[in-house]
DNA sequence: CTTGCTGTTCGGAA
DNA sequence: GTTCCGAACAGCAA
């Protein structure tokens, strides 16, 4: 489910409720989703330790407890849900996955439908350098870039810009949705290749995709006030999208007909008159 | 019923 | 080294 400005707001989300706290036990249900951790041994491993930190890193969450780590990773469905004391004891669907106790009686929990999600227990170190999740990630597309960063990311690849934005190893955060969003915001059409971008072009492409990203966390920043103890948080907010999804509607800007293409397995939209193509 | 599509990432083949 | 393609999984719509 998440991209960047999603994963932002569960983090926001749920740092009150978890900061300070002690975990108390550690339920999992589909071991393969925590690289093969039983709750037994998940509960052995943080049991009585205390939530310190929660930060974000591209699309990974990053619990940082007592002398330790939980790096985790909702991929397309993973939700995380906090529930109070008085919801307890839950009755977990068949979609959720684990489940971790705390010691004043309330509960975090992981939903996933497909099952992508991954969370990794590093047991003996808060230090981020020793993540393996996080090596060669790029940078925050909404923090401040080097000069032409984005430029020597993609000027000698041969790929298309929308392929070059979803890469991680580039920009950071950025999904199926923001990315399409992101062009169309740049005004460049997805399927420019890398090589063809000028540093002009490039610089257009951070600067929309920091907006494109602080706008929708803006935009779940203000559903999350209204969000419920009880009630995923998923992220899926009233930021309507320039294009992503939506395909033969006539475009905000200038009413064209909004078009749509597969490649590479994934949808891609934009808008043939704010995005014309040059090569 | 079958097929294709879905907000992601990785590893192996070309 | 770079790029391409399928796999992991479940549900939904056509």
């Amino acid at each position: 489910m998440p991209e960047l400005p999603e994963v932002e707001t569960v983090r926001r989300g749920i740092t009150p409720h978890l900061i300070h706290q002690e975990v108390s036990s550690v339920e999992v249900f589909y071991p393969p989703i925590t690289h093969g951790l039983s709750g037994a041994e998940l509960t052995q491993l943080i049991q009585g330790k205390k939530l310190s930190a929660i930060y974000r890193r591209g699309k990974y969450l990053i619990f940082e407890l007592t002398d330790c780590l939980l790096v985790g990773h909702l991929r397309m469905e993973g939700k995380l849900q906090f529930i109070t004391r008085s919801k307890n004891p839950f009755n977990p669907s068949k979609h959720v996955h684990w489940v971790i106790h705390l010691a004043n009686g309330n509960s975090l929990v992981y939903h996933d439908t497909r099952k992508f999600g991954r969370w990794h227990l590093y047991p003996e170190t808060t230090d981020l350098t020793k993540v393996q999740e996080l090596e060669g990630l790029g940078l925050e597309p909404i923090e401040d870039l080097p000069l032409d960063y984005f430029y020597h990311g993609v000027h000698h690849r041969h790929l298309p810009l929308k392929q070059l934005l979803l890469d991680q190893h580039i920009l950071l955060g950025l999904g199926n949705i923001y990315a399409d969003d992101t062009c169309f915001e740049a005004g460049i059409h997805p399927f420019t290749l890398g090589h063809h971008l000028t540093k002009k072009q490039c610089r257009a492409i951070e600067i929309a995709a920091k907006n494109v990203l602080e706008r929708a966390i803006i935009a779940g920043g203000t559903t999350i006030r209204t969000y419920v103890a009880s009630e995923y948080i998923d992220g899926l907010f009233s930021n309507p999208t320039k294009v992503y999804g939506r395909s033969g509607e006539p475009c905000d800007v200038c009413g064209s007909m909004i078009l749509k293409s597969m490649r590479i397995g994934r949808s891609t939209h934009w808008c043939p008159t704010c995005q014309e193509r040059r090569k």
